[in-house]
DNA sequence: AATATAAATGAATGTTCATTTAGTTATCAA
DNA sequence: TTGATAACTAAATGAACATTCATTTATATT
């Protein structure tokens, strides 16, 4: 029996998200994705079972990879301020060293397939995140909120701020720089704001 | 001369508009819109140059349209307080009147498209908001911030929330309802962040 | 009523799309 | 060395796509 080429399967992913993350669910097709790749269109049905499987797939797999180290050297016992701190940390460094895997995602997060993503990564992110931010709650650390208000104040700001980055555009000047600074100062703000 | 009917020009708007709100720019084709609204393809072409320009164009005037809500009652000399109050109102007040609208928007913020819809749309909103954001840090409202910073602190914890709406999922329930409490809630988290 | 003219169209163009099929190739177990 | 088998492919299919063109239609002006 012939054997997989598990690099040309790295290579289809690593495509995939790099022409998703430049031009949008809009700008990506098989037959596009299989002449960059130097493949058969045909061979990429061998991996997927269509076109929004691989969407899907691929998308599971980067918001895992994702998920995973936003979660590094966190628990949810944490205090409030040392766990949000981390999660922010480890979520712009994330984004330092992966800024396509990013955009990949975001473009996902706006796109109609984005709860079949979430439905495929499964995991106990949801439950470790819930378990911190009730934790924090009875602890008296925060107020208690619902948790989509929590996490909008917690983490929607340093999205948009990778938003301006990866649009390039700045309100003042014709370009923005997303620098370490700017993001500390936004932890700063967001950690004022949820403190009692 | 045979009069342009408005009433088919709204109708292609609006259809566009809900189209790709609901389906994305994915699910959008100029054949699709025009079977929906009962016009030949061709008659498109009359009012747009072509796909990218009808997107664009009707981009440019919601949008517009949006920010024009967004600066009711507002003044760049009004207290920091206030204009944020006033700015976050009138944005969930929109919301609340044109969720699809909104929606609309929000695809095309992440997209390719977005800066030539910006570019599009003109007006003095940019600098309104800027000489609102200096005011308020030159009477020491406010610490000093960029104003990227400032932004993402300020606003998108009311878009991540609208963002959970539209999914309709939350992490804890299955259904996710936006409430105004919620939006108040997060208001005040919001001016709590940014006030020295 | 006749004319001019822009709006509107039906039908077609050539392209790109996702997906299938029939056949070829590489590798393992025998 | 020989089959068995799964990986892989070239080529094709039909549908959907953006856009164009030759015509027709409605209206404002004359």
């Amino acid at each position: 029996m012939r054997t997989r080429d598990e690099e040309k399967i790295d290579a289809l992913k690593e495509e995939a998200i790099t022409m998703i993350a430049k031009e949008g669910l809009n700008g990506f097709s098989i037959q596009k994705l299989a002449k960059a790749v130097g493949v058969s269109p045909a061979t990429i049905y061998v991996y997927y079972q269509d076109k929004e499987d691989l969407i899907v797939s691929v998308g599971a797999e980067v918001t895992r990879d994702m998920l995973e180290h936003s979660l590094k050297n966190f628990t949810p016992e944490m205090s409030f301020g040392e766990g949000l701190k981390t999660q922010w940390k480890n979520r712009a460094q994330y984004f330092i060293d992966n800024p396509i895997k990013v955009e990949f995602v975001e473009q996902l997060r706006y796109s109609q397939l984005y709860n079949d993503v979430m439905k495929k990564v499964g995991g106990d992110f949801k439950v470790k995140m819930s378990q911190f931010v009730c934790g924090a709650i009875e602890k008296k650390e925060i107020i208690k909120l619902p948790f989509e208000v929590y996490w909008s104040v917690a983490f929607a700001p340093l999205y948009q701020l990778i938003r301006f980055h990866t649009q390039g555009k700045s309100y003042v000047n014709d370009k923005y720089e997303l620098s370490t600074r700017q993001m500390t100062q936004t932890l700063e703000l967001v950690l004022k704001a949820l403190k009692p």
